[in-house]
DNA sequence: TAGATGACTTGACACTATTAGG
DNA sequence: CCTAATAGTGTCAAGTCATCTA
């Protein structure tokens, strides 16, 4: 446990919690309060079907959180990824007093005894958490309301037109009886004791296994509209040569920047006993914090309770809705100012306010960022004209940047070189004999790297290790924060070393030199009370030092390309201030699922508004709910040139009718071809059906522009985002996208998973995900190897069927008792039974048929990225609950980071559905 | 109300570590 | 065991969206 020591050295502090173990670890319920908020906030009159109880228990500090490094080794820890109460590292017993013991069924391990720690935790965190709309009959009322028959599907509508479709479409909303209220009566009654009871009792499958298949609701409403159509991706990344306009147009380069760092929103202050109050026990705090929750929710309770979603009366309830939610908004403002300097302050920190630059900490410490070495000159010359130059430090760290990405499609890019040219002569001067970049050849430099690179590789493993080790406790102190007493992981707290820029695409700045960051470029937040970081930098010193609980970051700079961008440091994605959000979002687009029904009613009756505007937002909308296109925000000359639904251009949609004119098309719908260059540069290509409606509103977009106008030309994001928080409290643009991937998920998965082993089902689960990815138009480039791969397999498919040729032979000769053929070298084979072939033969064929499967599916996700939705889009809850369900063991799905950062979805009732 | 600013999420890809296959 | 393929992790660019400012 070598970390431990310099953890507790760097943060000391506290030290008289130590006795009652590290606090840092007894990680409050802050999601289950957060979602107090976000319902208070949004969710209203949305129901709630089974969330279950998820979130609103104890919560397990995800081990990797406390883990270091170095000893992820341990095997205990997969098993108990979302348990341990306590670090392994701060608390070495905790690994034994607290072990991990297998769940009966699946190896959602649970540990059968919590250390008094834990169990106390548990017990302090559940007071939080029982005014979650925890009724017995939650599910049950609010799931029967969420009468699928009610709701008048876009889909069901498109079914009858585009029949393209077949993706993951379930056709029909067949099993709808509500089943729900068995299922929830289970739950119901398993529930309470629930909270005090073990982990492992609320994990076992079995017992849940039973029950969950009893719930198959499906519905047309919730499948998303992209699961009709048909879509193409293409692999080729926009190549669009675009004459590079590098506009002046970002003249200020201010180094006065030190001003607006300040410039924000009102502050709220640290409580300024926080740190102090050493004698204040967590349990004291906890308690102040559910009296206030409980002051505080009360609204939100009340409304959430309300009727659940229902179609006829909708429409009357978002506005309730609306109303309540926004006065509500207020209302927590009031309070918390009021409140700020009142003890009462403390517990804020369980329930951090969400959104509205409310208080995201109480208690901040870390030890701020560590800087990348300093350049060290290799002293190798690069040749002008042919002869060898001397370069500064300065001259030379730039020039190896630029030498060192020979191999890479930079070197190709006008834009690339020029940018580069114009920051690195400067370097030069003026005079200086290097006049023309052709004219350089920085051969030797490329060469001494790849030398560098070859003997990094040759290291010994020892050798290697050592390094590694070096760094990680050079590291260490910086990838650790205390947030409200609990020990987080910093995400990004190595300062970006000084490159060359690489932007994606056609990027205008692509090549400019991205300056080493300083010390005096960087401004710290921490608690007010907590140690300033020392500056690592002898003699240097930061620009500014805040105190902002407003926001979550604890260091940012000025991008060095565009100084009016920042650079964030922030936790990682396991911290519980990343999950609350995480959670948080999932929640909007769950209750989206609630509002949906009428969002499409609403836009489609717009597709045929007099008022442009209106049919603008209704058409956009309906690409963006169908396609899940992004938002599209306007962009400056100095970015690449991509687009999103709003900055569609009109060259980006072609129609296409199904003969001539639009005006023409009969009662066929229309087909419409897109293709433009989304985030990153990414291409899309799509083509698909839409309602004639749609098609004749974008006919007349186009009418009397050119292709590079803007095919909503009245619409831009702020509007379009305006409209749709008419429609439902929260809802932007990206939330569609959320929706329609976890949605798409949770029908696939439910529809698809068969009876079959584990492989089976992880096969399953793949295909959901592959599905998501293309939707969301998740794109990877090809693996230089692929093609190699793929004739590699079929030369052994070849080679395996020849095998089989043979076999057969051997069998008919066997059969007439005649020994078998040679084989290649003349040897004579041994002789087997036809029985003994045939199984041969079987054997084989299997062995071909997977291969083949296996090429197929390597095609089919060459160019597809399953990972981005997995970690952005898809609710963890589905395919945690999935798992418990199927008994899939949750790390075949999830890798380590993901369990952590998903460990605020570990303890969702099987049953729930998205 | 548009545009600027600020904070945060999303995204592809490069680099490393681990595992599978020969 | 070694190599190649794959999985995992880190990086940092590029989005979204709320809020502030003029």
């Amino acid at each position: 446990m070598a970390v431990e020591a310099p953890a507790k050295h760097v943060f000391d502090f506290d030290d008289d919690d130590d006795d009652d173990g590290p606090v840092v670890f007894k990680r409050n319920n802050t999601l289950s309060s957060k979602q107090n908020q976000l319902n208070s906030e949004i969710k209203k009159a949305s129901s709630q079907r089974s969330d279950g109880h998820s979130g609103s228990r104890a919560f397990y500090v995800q081990a990797s959180n406390g883990q270091s490094s170095s000893s992820q080794k341990n095997k205990a820890f997969p098993s108990s990824k979302s348990l341990p109460v306590r670090s392994p590292i701060l608390s070495p017993k905790a690994s034994t007093s607290s072990s991990p013991v297998k769940s009966p069924v699946a190896n959602f391990k649970t540990p059968a005894s919590l250390n008094d720690h834990s169990k106390q935790a548990l017990k302090q965190n559940k007071c939080n958490v029982v005014n979650e709309g925890k009724s017995p009959i939650k599910g049950a009322t609010e799931a029967n309301s969420d009468n699928d028959d009610d709701l008048q599907p876009l889909s069901a509508r498109l079914k009858g037109v585009s029949n393209q479709g077949t993706k993951g479409a379930s056709t029909s909303s067949t099993a709808q009886s509500h089943q729900l209220v068995s299922k929830t009566e289970i739950k119901g009654s398993t529930k309470d004791p629930d909270d005090e009871a073990p982990l492992s009792v609320r994990f076992n499958m079995k017992s849940s296994a039973g029950t969950s298949s009893s719930k198959l609701y499906d519905s047309d409403e919730k499948k998303p509209l992209a699961s009709n159509s048909e879509q193409k991706c293409s692999t080729v990344k926009g190549k669009q040569e675009k004459s590079s306009m590098l506009s002046g147009k970002r003249p200020l380069d201010k180094g006065n920047c030190s001003d607006q760092s300040s410039a924000k929103k009102p502050k709220i202050s640290d409580t300024p006993t926080a740190m102090k109050s050493k004698q204040l026990t967590m349990k004291a705090e906890k308690e102040k914090a559910d009296e206030e929750d409980d002051d505080d929710i009360p609204i939100s309770q009340r409304i959430k309770k309300s009727p659940p979603s229902n179609s006829k009366t909708s429409s009357m309830k978002q506005k309730a809705a609306k109303v309540v939610s926004s006065s509500l908004k207020k209302l927590n403002k009031k309070s918390k100012k009021e409140f700020k300097n009142s003890k009462y302050i403390k517990s804020t920190k369980v329930s951090p306010s969400s959104g509205d630059g409310q208080k995201k900490w109480s208690t901040l410490v870390h030890n701020g960022v560590i800087f990348p070495p300093p350049y060290k000159p290799h002293g190798i010359k690069l040749l002008y004209d042919g002869r060898p130059i001397d370069l500064t430090p300065e001259q030379e760290e730039v020039a190896t940047m630029f030498a060192v990405m020979k191999d890479t499609d930079y070197m190709n890019k006008p834009q690339f070189k020029k940018n580069f040219w114009e920051d690195w002569s400067k370097l030069l001067g003026k005079n200086h004999t290097i006049k023309d970049l052709d004219k350089c050849d920085f051969t030797p430099i490329y060469e001494w790297h790849l030398q560098e690179k070859e003997k990094k590789k040759q290291m010994s493993s020892e050798e290697k290790k050592a390094l590694k080790e070096e760094k990680l406790k050079q590291e260490e102190k910086y990838m650790w924060a205390i947030v409200d007493r609990v020990k987080e992981k910093v995400g990004n707290f190595r300062v970006e070393p000084p490159g060359l820029f690489r932007g994606r695409g056609e990027h205008p700045k692509m090549g400019k030199l991205k300056r080493r960051i300083r010390p005096s470029d960087i401004t710290i937040n921490i608690g007010k009370n907590a140690p300033i970081p020392e500056c690592p930098i002898p003699g240097e010193s930061w620009k500014d030092i805040k105190h902002d609980n407003t926001v979550t970051w604890l260091a940012f700079w000025n991008d060095p390309i565009n100084p009016k961008e920042f650079k964030y440091v922030f936790l990682a994605a396991s911290s519980s201030l990343k999950g609350q959000s995480d959670k948080e979002k999932y929640e909007k687009a769950r209750m989206l699922k609630e509002y949906i029904k009428n969002i499409r009613a609403a836009y489609t009756k717009d597709f045929t508004s007099k008022d442009v505007t209106k049919g603008q937002i209704a058409v956009a909308t309906y690409l963006i709910d169908k396609l899940a296109l992004r938002a599209g925000n306007e962009k400056d000359d100095d970015e690449a040139d991509t687009v999103g639904c709003c900055t569609l251009k009109v060259g980006n949609v072609e129609c296409i009718p199904p003969n001539k004119l639009k005006v023409k098309s009969v009662y066929v719908p229309g087909k419409d071809t897109f293709d433009f260059l989304g985030k990153d540069s990414i291409q899309y290509v799509n083509t698909v059906e839409v309602e004639l409606p749609v098609y004749n509103a974008i006919g007349q977009f186009h009418t009397g522009k050119s292709k590079s106008d803007d095919l909503f030309d009245k619409l831009d994001t702020s509007k379009l985002n305006a409209h749709l928080k008419e429609l439902m409290p929260g809802l932007t643009a990206k939330v569609f996208r959320t929706y329609n991937a976890s949605i798409t998920l949770d029908e696939m998965l439910n529809k698809e998973t068969k009876d079959g082993d584990v492989a089976e089902k992880v096969v399953i689960y793949q295909r959901a995900n592959k599905e998501v990815a293309i939707i969301c138009n998740h794109q990877r480039s090809i693996s230089k190897s692929h093609s190699a791969q793929m004739s590699r397999l079929t030369e052994k498919i070849t080679e395996l069927k020849g095998v089989l040729k043979e076999l057969k032979i051997d069998l008919d000769r066997a059969k007439k008792g005649k020994p078998p053929l040679k084989d290649a070298d003349g040897k004579q084979k041994r002789n087997l039974t036809p029985e003994v072939l045939e199984k041969k033969i079987a054997q084989t064929n299997a062995k071909i048929d997977k291969m083949e499967r296996d090429m197929q599916t390597k095609e089919d996700l060459k160019t597809v990225a399953l990972g981005t939705s997995k970690i952005n889009y898809l609710d963890p809850r589905i395919t945690v609950a999935w798992c418990k369900r199927h008994e899939v063991p949750i790390e075949k799905i999830f890798n380590k980071s993901l369990l952590a950062k998903f460990a605020w979805a570990m303890d969702v009732d099987p049953d729930f559905r998205f």
